[in-house]
DNA sequence: GCCCGTTTGGCAATCGATTGCCAAGAATTG
DNA sequence: CAATTCTTGGCAATCGATTGCCAAACGGGC
C-alpha cells in the first residue's frame, strides 16, 4: 500500500530531503522555536520546504495543538441582503489573519443554531462569529461555553461576548432630526422583532428621540414586525392604517420593512413621498435604486465584519479574557422617500386613507 | 498537565466506561463495520456514547482517512445578489450530508482564486464547488487536478468538472418571444463578459433568437459589459445611445445590467417601459420592488446549489468519475419594464434621444 | 588538559480514530 | 468427543505535527 502519488510532501519528506530529523525541521518552519537551530541549517530547511511547496496537514496540527484557524459564522440567513456584506468583512478580515470561514444558516431558530453549533464543534472550531443572537438566549450560552465567541451587528444580555454593532441611537437621532426638520411633528414607526437587539434598541431610541424632539404622537403609534422582511412590513403598514390615527411620516426599523411599506401603502394610494415620508436603516444594495429611493441609515456592515473577525482572531491567539464592544458610526442618507411637508398639505396619511375608503 | 476539563469524550472515555477495547467502539459506532458486534454491546456501546455525547474528533478523523466531510466553495462575491442564494442552497444541500462549506471570495482574480484554493487544499476539503470559474482557465484545472469539483450557474471549458446550470438558451428564446409578441422588431443588447459562460451563452442565444425571430437589427446592437454590474449597465447603455441605431428593447444580460441601464436612460429622459422596454435575468431580490419592476428570467438560484452539493458529496462519496451535467429550467416573470409597442409610438429609444439633443 | 556551559539536534510520546491481523471462545459438524 | 469454522474483540501500527527531555558536540576558561 504504497502512499497516494500526489499526496502533498510531509515534515519527513523534507526531512528526509536535507537529512535531519523531523522535529528539527518542525523547529525551524516554527517562528516561536527558530532560536534552536543554526542560521544555515535553517537556510537549507526554509530553501527545500518551499521547493517542494511544503505546507502543513492542518489535520495534524489541530489533532496536537487543539487549534484549527477556523472560524463559525452563524447567520439567520445568508439570502437578508444585511449579510453578505458582513460576511464579506469577516472573510476579508479571517484571510489577514490566514483563518477560514465554515458559515451556517439558522433561520432565526434556536433548534437550528443548537445544531449547526454541534455540528462545528467537533471540527475544532476555535471560535465564533454569531450575526444570529437574540437579546436572551440561555441555550445559546450554555452551547457556547467552552469557546471563544463575538457577536457582530446585534448583541446579547450575556456580558461575556464581545461584540460589534452599529451607532443604532445615533442612527435612530439622524433620522427624526432629519424628519424633524423637515416638517414632520406625526411620526409613526415600524419597528422591528423585539427579541434582537437592533430591534429594541431602535425602537427604544425611537421613542426617546420622539419626546426629546416633541415629534411622536400623543398615542404612539407603532407596529412591531415579527420578522425583518418586506412582507412584514406590508402587514404593519395596514396595522397602522387602521389605527387611523393622523401621521405624516414613518420610521422604520430597517430598509426591506421600509419596502414593504411603500408597497403597502401605495396599494392604498398612499404616494411615497408625496403623501408620507418613510425611513429605512442599513442603505442595503439597490436602496438607492428603488422607487423612490430611500432615504436611509447607512451603516458600515463590511467593516463590522472585519472588526468581528479581528476580535475573534485577537481572542484565540491572546486569550484575551476581558470582552470589548466596538460601536461603529452610521450616516444618513437622504433620498427620495423623505419630503418635507409643505403649508398647502395639511392631509396626513393616516386620514387620507380613511377619507378615501369612506368615498369608496 | 491534566486533560482540560471540559474537553469532549473520546472514544478512549467510552471504552473505559463500556469496559471494552477502543476498537471495538470504533467499530460499533461506524455502520460499515457493525457486523463484527454482538447486538447487546452494541447496545450498550450506543448509549454510553449517546449519554455522554461522543462526536469523533474531526481532526483524527481526517488525519486518518483524509476526509474531512467538508467543501471549499469559491465565489467571486458575496456581496452580488445572485450568490446568496446559491450558497443558501449548497449549504443546505450539504447540511443534508453532514458536510460543511468552507467560503472563499475571490473578486474574480485568478490569483486571489489560487490563493484561496492553496488555503483550502492544507484543511483536507474534500472537494470544491466553484461558481466563479471563467470559461477558459487552465490554472484551475492545474490547481485542482486531484480533487473532485463542481461548477454551479458557469461552465468551463474543461469537460472534468461536473456542472449545474440553468438553462440560458431557453431563457433568451422566452425573452425574445416576449418582447417580440409585443411588436418589438429591433432589439438591442447589452451582454455580459465574454469570458464567462453566462455570458458568452446568453450573447450567442441573443444572436441566434434574433435571426430566427428576426427581430435584431440589420447591423446588430451590441454593447460588452466587462462585469454584471449596475455601473456597466450605465456604461453600456450609453454606449448603445452613441450608435445612434433605432431600438425599441434592450435585452441585457442579467438584472444588474438592466438596472444600470434604466437609469443611464432615464438620464437621457428615455423612459422605461414608455421608450423602452428592458429585460434582465435572474430575478434577484428585489427585482420586483424597483421602478419599473423587471421584467426577467427566473432562474433557481438555490436548487442549482442543492444540485451542486448533491453532485459533490455524490462524487466524493462514490468516487464517480463521470462528469455529469445538471440544466435547470427557467421560468419567464413578466413585471412593468417591458410594454406593447403601440401603433402611435413610431419614435423610438435610439432615436428620441438624439432629437432630444439636437433640441437643447 | 580538564571541566563546565551552551548550542544543536534527535528520540519518543502524544493528540484521537481507524483497521489489518490475530487469538480466544463459541458454535457447528462428522 | 474431536476437529473445524465463525464470532467477537483486543493489539498495535498508522495518519502528520508538536514538544519535553536528553545527549552529543563544541567552545572557552582555568
Amino acid at each position: 500500500m504504497r502512499k497516494a502519488k500526489r499526496s502533498r510532501p510531509t515534515l519527513k519528506d523534507i526531512a528526509r530531503e536535507v537529512g535531519v530529523h523531523v522535529s528539527t525541521i518542525s523547529r525551524a518552519l516554527n517562528p516561536r522555536s527558530t532560536h534552536a537551530v543554526s542560521p544555515d541549517l535553517m537556510e537549507k530547511i526554509k530553501r527545500a520546504s518551499r521547493r517542494r511547496g511544503y505546507a502543513p496537514n492542518a489535520a495534524a496540527y489541530l489533532l496536537k495543538t487543539n487549534r484549527s484557524r477556523t472560524i463559525g459564522v452563524i447567520i439567520p440567513d445568508i439570502t437578508d441582503p444585511v449579510f453578505p456584506p458582513i460576511i464579506r468583512g469577516i472573510e476579508d478580515g479571517l484571510a489577514r489573519h490566514n483563518y477560514v470561514a465554515i458559515l451556517a444558516n439558522t433561520d432565526g431558530d434556536a433548534r437550528r443554531q443548537a445544531r449547526v453549533i454541534e455540528t462545528m464543534r467537533p471540527r475544532g472550531i476555535d471560535g465564533l462569529i454569531l450575526a444570529s443572537v437574540a437579546r436572551h438566549d440561555k441555550e445559546l450560552s450554555a452551547l457556547t461555553a467552552d469557546m471563544p465567541a463575538v457577536t457582530v451587528s446585534r448583541r446579547t444580555d450575556n456580558p461575556r461576548f464581545s461584540s460589534v454593532v452599529h451607532d443604532e441611537d445615533d442612527g435612530l437621532r439622524r433620522v427624526l432630526t432629519h424628519l424633524a426638520s423637515l416638517g414632520h411633528r406625526r411620526i409613526a414607526a415600524i419597528a422591528g422583532p423585539q427579541t434582537v437587539s437592533t430591534g429594541y434598541n431602535r425602537y427604544s431610541s425611537y421613542v426617546r428621540y420622539c419626546e426629546e424632539l416633541s415629534v411622536g404622537l400623543k398615542q404612539p403609534l407603532v407596529s412591531f414586525a415579527r420578522a425583518f422582511n418586506e412582507m412584514e412590513g406590508e402587514r404593519c403598514a395596514e396595522e397602522l392604517l387602521v389605527a387611523d390615527k393622523p401621521f405624516t411620516a414613518v420610521v422604520c426599523a430597517n430598509d426591506r420593512l421600509a419596502v414593504g411599506a411603500i408597497t403597502a401603502f401605495r396599494r392604498h394610494k398612499i404616494e411615497c413621498p408625496g403623501d408620507v415620508s418613510i425611513t429605512g436603516f442599513n442603505d442595503m444594495a439597490l436602496a438607492d435604486r428603488l422607487s423612490p429611493p430611500l432615504t436611509t441609515i447607512r451603516v458600515q456592515h463590511t467593516k463590522a465584519g472585519v472588526e468581528a473577525a479581528e476580535l475573534i482572531v485577537d481572542i484565540v491567539e491572546n486569550a484575551t479574557s476581558e470582552p470589548r464592544h466596538i460601536v461603529l458610526p452610521v450616516e444618513l442618507i437622504v433620498r427620495g422617500s423623505t419630503r418635507a411637508l409643505t403649508d398647502g398639505v395639511s392631509e396626513t396619511a393616516g386620514h387620507s386613507r380613511n377619507r378615501r375608503e369612506e368615498l369608496s
